[in-house]
Formats: C-alpha cells, structure tokens, sequence
DNA sequence: TTGTATGCGTTATCAG
DNA sequence: CTGATAACGCATACAA
C-alpha cells in the first residue's frame, strides 16, 4: 500500500516525512542534488517513494511562470499528413521536455478559434499552428504576448513567424517534370480552393511555371471537397477529350484527401480497373498510396514536426532573430500509376 | 492596441483597471453575475475587454483542485480507429468544458508509461485510456488516487474500471453469418497476437464460436506486424489449397492495420486485380476500404469516444457505482469484395 | 548545508 | 452587495 488515499502527497508531505524543509525537497527535484547532504538526500528519496510524490506542474508553472506545455493547433487529423507532423513533434517534445497540448479543429473553423483560446488560458509556453483559416490578428496576441508562434504547412498572411513546411516550387516542378518525361502529353493539376492557403497556391503556381517552363499542356481543375460535383465534371470533360484525341492525360492531385476524392471518382467511372485506365498522382504519401500503386511525393512529415519543435524551442530559449523559413524537400515515390509503358 | 507587452493581465491588474477588488472579478468570471450590481458589472467588462484578460487555468486548478483537463492515451493515431475515437472525445470535452490533454504512445509501451506518468504530473481530474501494454497497477495509481479511468476498445487483466468499446462478439457474428451467407467455405481469421489484447481475444473467440455455430470451415492466423512472413505464408498455403479444391476462401481481418496489410500481400500475389481474385473484408472500416471496395465493420468510433468522456464525467460530477460496461454495435458495409457472384 | 518567508494568480472565507 | 485576506503547491531570495 503505497498511496494514501484520496489526496495526492504535496512537497509539504514530502518535508514532514523527510523531517525537513520544503526548500530541500524542492532543491532536490530541480537537480540541485550537489548541495545535499547524502543523508538529506537519501530521506527525501525515501519519502518521495513512500508517498508516491509526484510534483505538481501547475503550480511549478504558476510559480516558475514556464508550465512546459506547447500548444499544438492541427486542422484535420484525418489527414494523415498532420498525424505524421504530430509524431515529429511529440518525438521533439520529448526530448525536450516539453508536454504537446493537441487541438484538433477538425476542419471547423470557429473551432480552431475556441481552441486558440483555450491554450491562451493555459498559459502555453509557444504554439504550432497548423490552421485551417485563423487570421492573422489571432496569432497577433500570442506574439505579441511574448508567446512564440511557429507555422507548418502554410504561411498566414499578415503574420511574420518562423514556418517550417515542404519546399512545394521544388516538389511539385519535381513531380511535373515526371509526369513530363514519362510521356504524358497534358497534366491535370487536381486542387482544392487555394485563394486563402498558402501552400495550395504556391503549389499550383509552381506547377503553371513549370508546365510552362517545359512548354507542356496543362490545367488546372479546383475541387472543393463540399461541393463536389462540377470538378469532378470538369475532369470528365478532360479525361474524354484526351480519350478522343488520342493523347496520355495525367491527374496530379495536390494533396491526399483530394487524391483519395478524385481516386474513387475514377474508380466509378472506369470500374475497378481504374488504375490501369487512368494515371493518377498526388503530393502525400498515404497509407493506401502503395495499396493502389500510386506515385506520390513523399513530404518530411516528422522532420517538419520536429523542426517546429526546434524552432519554438530557441525562441523560448530567448533566441532573437528575425523569423525563419524552412522548406524541406519532398521525394518522389514512382509506382505504377505513372509509368511510361502504362496507357 | 488592446494588449500591453509580454506579460498577460492578471486578475489584479484588471480589479485595478475596473476600481474593485480581485473578489469580485472572481465572481463575475464565475459566473456569480446576479450578486453584482449592474454598475460594477460594467466596469468589470469594460476592464476585462480592455486588457484582454483571460484567466489562468493553472492558478485556478491549484486554487479550487480541479484543472478541466482530461488525459487521454492512445496507442496508436496512424490507426483511423484511434483518430474517429479522438473526434468524439473531443467534441464531448468541448461540450461538457473539460480539455483533453492527448497523448499519444506511437506504439512504443514505454511512452506509455512516460506519458501516464505526466498525466499524474500534470494533475488530469481524469483518463480515457487506450491502452497498447500497461499493466493494471499503473492505472491502479490513478483511481486509488480518486482519478477515474476510462478504458477504450480494450479491457486490462486485473482491473475493474468502466470500460466503452464494439461489441465484437456480435460483430464479428455478424461479419461471419455475412460471409457463410454469401456462399463462402472457408474462413480465415486474421489477427494480431491476441494473446494480451482483450479485444482481439474476444474477436478471435467469437470468429470461432460462430464458424462453429454455422457448421462452417475456418481457421485463425496470427499476424505479427513486426514479423509478416509466417502469417503471410500461411495464408498463401491456404489460398493454394483452397484454389485447388476449388472452395470459395474468404479473408477476415481482425482490424484495419491487418487489413490494409493482407491487402498488400493479395495485390503481390495476384497483381492489380487482386480484388476480382480474392475476397477480403475487415473491422474498421477505413478511408480506403471504399477505394478497394472492401466489405467491413463499421465501429461506432465517434460514439464510443463520446460516451468515454460522458462516463467520465458522471464519476467526476461525484457518482459512485459498480464498474459499468458499454458495448455499442457495428454496423456491416458490404461492398464488391465479398458478393456472391465474385469468385 | 539547511530552513524561513514571500509570492505566482485564483478562489474561498469571512467580515463589513 | 463588496472587499480584505488566507490558502492552493511550489520555487526562490535571503538568512542562518
């Protein structure tokens, strides 16, 4: 029987069994074990086993003004890319000390607010936003609180802060330029509204440049996940066009949740035999992007958590310095849904 | 300019700022609005706006002993199950006031026990647990404590908690009578060590109480995802057998990490097209299941995330029962995979 | 080397 | 109705 009852030990309880003071207990907790007796210590251990102590955080925090926590705002983590940036920043907090505080906006936007709320009312030391459609001014009070914000994925505009993410000019010029020497005469670029988030529009900038820049056909087709219909027409109306005029059209999805949308659109229309009648690609590297042998652009999914963790890091560790960019590259997994001898 | 600079109002800067005492700043915020006059009131609001206060949850949780925060483990979010568990949980917190403070062990058994040991730290009032390998003492600790748990999918050996999950029992009756009905001879069973996880245990059970009930051919193997290959030959084995007898075979995954391997061995096996030659179906209906056109068992994941947090949260709103057990019903998806005429 | 006193931001107790 | 003041559990300046 280890435990009282009830009521977790306080450093208090820990001094009175120890017959010292709480400073001791104290000192001994944060490390300061040089200036202990060996006897000292050797009671205190023993009575933060017997008690089964464990310090409180919250008051450390109160006191220390640090509580350790970081708060972690995720816009959909059904989409694997946040679940896999998550392991990199848990992994990151960890060694660091730090405890993740995980908000999950599932795709709600007023969610994403209350959320942001909720990590200013409990103090978190720095926060890593992965947002869905916060403004700038939100992420405003944590700065100018003092607060470090780090971006992933996307940039917000009004909003200078470190932000770490993929290098998408890079990736999908990288993407494109296999499609184009696999031998397909137009490209598809598959995208979900992109006005308002930053890494959809650079990556569908990045891929006019390139169709451009490599004298190709392309367009591209804007797919809104609510409101399905007229996308998937539109790709009908190129896939038939391509059919018609004998060319190899290839449908570039810029993300998992549209290559999975557009996946199951080609599965109903060629039947389930669709991959050998269509070539698709998509940024992310899903779990069932090696089921359907499909190629991918694999992003630095835990380097890019574990950046930000960095990052959040040294600001907290008191680094001043204007805010930093980092893009990490992609790798572009080829599988056969791309490949030249295919259509 | 609404905020000051780095530091955050405090509850007396905004007693100050309003001309009061911090007493009644307290009972505005906690909602006591009728004992205060309308002037004060005013003033009160007025103050809070202007600094932009917002309380301090660890001061208040060191104050009054209960911080809001709910711990919630979870093996493994590369699962969907965890994910869709996750999304009612959290929306069950939001609705009740609680935050989740998530943690997530990545299948490793010692994060695990890292994890539930800051969770102590960190003074949750309660713990949704969805446990890869923790042994009933360390749970212990916290209902000794007074801290109630909650157990998710799976129950622990020697520990008596309230516990939500599938009824997999019938579930897996149902998925069973579905495939014998739709003319299959022969069953196989494939699963995860299910020695020391109950829920898979109780599959694995179930599967052949039922193939026994229906007088029908079937057969369990254990697929370690650490160590593929035996699993994977013993089901080429049965294949082969199965094809020249000339039986219709059918694949039963025990969960969606299985299924999504055996799938991967069957599109080897029999290439592109492995979905016109082999018929698999699985609990957990995944993102992809509909891409393969895979039969499954769809949980009740939201709803068993919900009712974790409502259990939670009668314990803490003082109830004091028996240990209670919710089991909710899976619903079967039929899709191509398992149709009479496939094979 | 050890202990005492004070305060972190809140709430609760008790007087006015 | 309102406001001092004492805790909550801990860390730290200071004293011994």
């Amino acid at each position: 029987m280890i435990a009282s009852a009830e009521r977790r030990a306080t450093i208090t309880d820990v001094a009175r069994e120890a017959g010292t003071g709480k400073t001791s207990i104290s000192r001994y907790l944060n490390g300061e074990t040089s200036v202990l007796s060996p006897d000292l210590r050797e009671r205190i251990e023993a009575a933060i086993a017997k008690l089964d102590y464990r310090p409180n955080q919250m008051a450390r925090g109160l006191k220390r003004g640090r509580n350790r926590l970081i708060g972690m705002l995720l816009a959909d983590l059904t989409n694997p890319y946040s679940v896999e940036v998550l392991q990199g920043v848990e992994a990151a907090c960890h060694a660091l000390g730090y405890m993740p505080l995980i908000c999950h906006a599932a795709n709600e936007i007023d969610m994403e607010r209350r959320y942001l709320q909720l990590l200013t009312t409990y103090r978190v030391e720095g926060v890593i936003v992965n947002a869905l459609g916060v403004k700038e001014e939100l992420l405003q009070t944590f700065s100018r609180g003092g607060v470090p914000v780090v971006l992933v994925d996307r940039s917000i505009e009004g909003l200078v802060t470190d932000m770490v993410g993929l290098d998408n000019p890079a990736a999908v010029s990288l993407a494109t330029r296999h499609l184009v020497d696999e031998g397909f005469d137009d490209v598809l670029f598959i995208v979900q509204p992109f006005r308002r988030i930053s890494s959809r529009r650079v990556r569908e900038a990045a891929f006019r440049d390139t169709i451009g820049a490599l004298g190709a056909q392309g367009s591209t087709v804007v797919l809104d996940l609510a409101d399905e219909a007229p996308a998937l027409a539109a790709i009908d109306v190129q896939l038939e066009a391509s059919e018609e005029k004998g060319t190899r059209i290839a449908l570039f999805a810029a993300n998992a949740p549209v290559a999975l949308r557009v996946a199951l659109h080609l599965k109903e229309r060629y039947g389930a035999d669709w991959q050998q009648r269509a070539a698709l690609m998509s940024i992310d590297d899903s779990e069932w992007a090696e089921l359907a042998g499909m190629t991918t652009i694999r992003q630095p999914t835990y380097d890019i958590g574990r950046r930000a963790v960095e990052f959040l890091h040294e600001r907290l560790e008191g680094a001043r310095m204007p805010a930093r960019e980092c893009l990490l590259p992609g790798e572009l997994v080829v599988r056969a849904s791309t490949r030249r001898d295919k259509l």
